[in-house]
DNA sequence: AAGAAGAAAGTTATCGATAACATGGCTGAC
DNA sequence: GTCAGCCATGTTATCGATAACTTTCTTCTT
């Protein structure tokens, strides 16, 4: 890497300044020397040193970095490729880092990532240890919280409801008939969102003054593994469920793929409701009854309410994005 | 943010060079005074400067590029999980980005990283543009290139040959008996990996003396739609068929759910072969005849040999990771 | 007891870009 | 004709950490 402002300065017989300048596309130079430089950082092979420039100056970071609970998720895959999409066009760069739906780990995570001076930061859920939010504000680094809303954020935050998801479903289901209604769920303690839909399910399902009948919590990848052996679990305690309500699509898939194996006749037999809106579930011969979430619309909302906040505009503090109860007909 | 090493020099009465020292755990200083600074540091709440320190040595940079074809393909979220998961825990940040698989865009995310000066690259595929090799060699920066074999790697690479994975499916399927086979694709131009799968297959087929009887590459997201009606448009010109390969195994289970749709009998009436082993894939009622490929294992092995470069480690330049071929039910 | 060897510090220069301020030349208004 | 004011540029200081030396102080050997 050879190179460097001064190179190109020297052999355009300008100073440092003037070539900064005209690459960064300012002002304060004339259309002769711009030419001149211009040409000159091309013929050096010039590759701008942002590390430097970061360094050297606060406000010319282009780094944000987003923290999501596991990159394996399809839904979170969705959600990083809005941001990237929308962060990118406008030359920022993405730094990523997993949290396994742990505090601890994310605050590990931020206290790497805070030593970088990042221009923001982009977090997944709401839950955050003490340290961490000490950290945040200390670095008074602009921050966006995104998927869910229900309390008062640390900056700014784009999501929606995970408790009204469960209500919306469970009042659904009630409507259709259901009157026995089981859940199956997975990593309980870790996945605090999860546990918000169970609870706005559960809450819709006493206003209509009926019990939860069953539930099954796997300590397991919330996968089409666990969905299976889940749903298996749940009806070898109890037959009578005409509901189950899953934590996400893949383990609701993952429990019709049991209900089919054993010729329980979905929705007759037992109804099936899932959660996220995976692509699989609209080809299943039947379309899986779920709550659709805009993946791609959240990170693009929270790429544009970061870079307003860091043009200095006044963005929204808080955007929500609408959720979509599809029927389906597994319901 | 307040503290720098200067503040903590000043507060426990040393010399900044032995604070640094102190605190990147080198040596050099007595056990006495690693105590007092490291409280004191502790005390300030001090936050390191990564920026400073990479930019300062350039040995001495934690960060990562990684670019990916699609954030949103399921099999790379597990190659991406697999690199964070060894670098993070190392203390390495991963920088990401997509390049729709257009060696333009992965050229303008490459001139965007190396400003930054990384210590390293994870590059997917073996396509450049001429532009891309031209910058990493000036560079000078580890480039670890992961996904496919056939060609000759820049640096160090990790993979399997997508060529093989085809001739192997190919016989596979002639040897059950399959004698008509067509092909369903996607993204041509741009993927070529796929391509190279295809022609693997095809070779196979040459061999026993048999013609590709039918393709259709649609210019759509390799996705379930596009298998759904890929396999349509297909049959419907011609009925004759009596095996189809999909690009991948999300386009395999949408053809599975038209054949299906139908009433065509799978794998009676036809066989159904996918790629790439999608975890929904190995639940369905039939298990999908399909290459199963060890992402988790390659992302792992890439940060791996890029570990072992940064640490002066003579590391293999040439990583082959089996995939495995998993004869399913519906081939 | 003198000198060598090594541990525990301190000093200085440096990385590359940018902010903030300084300068010099030209234009236009009165 | 003069001076304000703007435009194109140059100068200087600075960001925080680290590499490479240098210095000081022990300790051990012969």
């Amino acid at each position: 890497m050879k190179a460097n402002l001064e190179d190109i300065a020297k052999a355009a017989g300008v100073s440092k300044m003037t070539v900064s300048r005209v690459l960064r596309g300012g002002t304060g130079f004339s259309a002769d020397t711009r030419e001149r430089v211009i040409k000159v950082a091309e013929a050096l092979g010039y590759v701008p040193n942002k590390l430097a420039a970061a360094f050297g100056s606060y406000h010319s970071s282009t780094l944000v970095g987003m923290c999501v609970p596991r990159l394996t998720s399809g839904l979170f895959g969705h959600v990083l490729d809005g941001v990237d999409r929308a962060l990118s066009r406008l030359g920022y760069q993405l730094m990523i880092g997993a949290n396994n739906h742990s505090t601890k780990e994310e605050e590990d995570w931020i206290r790497q990532i805070i030593s970088w001076r990042p221009a923001g930061l982009i977090l997944s859920g709401r839950n955050h240890s003490p340290a961490t939010v000490d950290l945040l504000r200390q670095a008074a680094v602009p921050v966006v919280e995104i998927w869910d809303l229900t309390t008062s954020p640390i900056d700014m935050s784009v999501g929606f409801s995970h408790y009204d998801c469960g209500t919306e479903m469970g009042q659904f289901l009630i409507r259709r008939g259901r009157r026995r209604a089981g859940y199956v769920g997975a990593l309980a303690r870790a996945d605090v969102m999860g546990e918000a839909r169970l609870a706005g399910f559960q809450a819709a399902l006493a206003q209509a003054g009926m019990p939860l009948v069953e539930r099954e919590v796997l300590h397991d990848t919330p996968g089409f593994y666990a969905g299976y052996y889940g749903l298996e679990t749940l009806l070898s305690r109890n037959r009578s469920l005409d509901v189950v309500y899953f934590h996400n699509d893949d383990m609701a898939v993952g429990g019709l793929a049991y209900a089919q194996a054993k010729g329980i006749r979905v929705p007759d037999d037992i109804g099936i409701a899932g959660w996220g809106g995976m692509e699989a579930a609209s080809i299943l011969p039947k379309r899986l009854t779920t709550t659709v979430v805009p993946t791609t619309a959240i990170g693009k909302a929270a790429a544009e309410a970061m870079v307003a906040r860091l043009k200095g505009q006044l963005g929204q503090d808080v955007t929500v994005v609408p959720t979509r109860l599809i029927p389906g007909e597994t319901g």
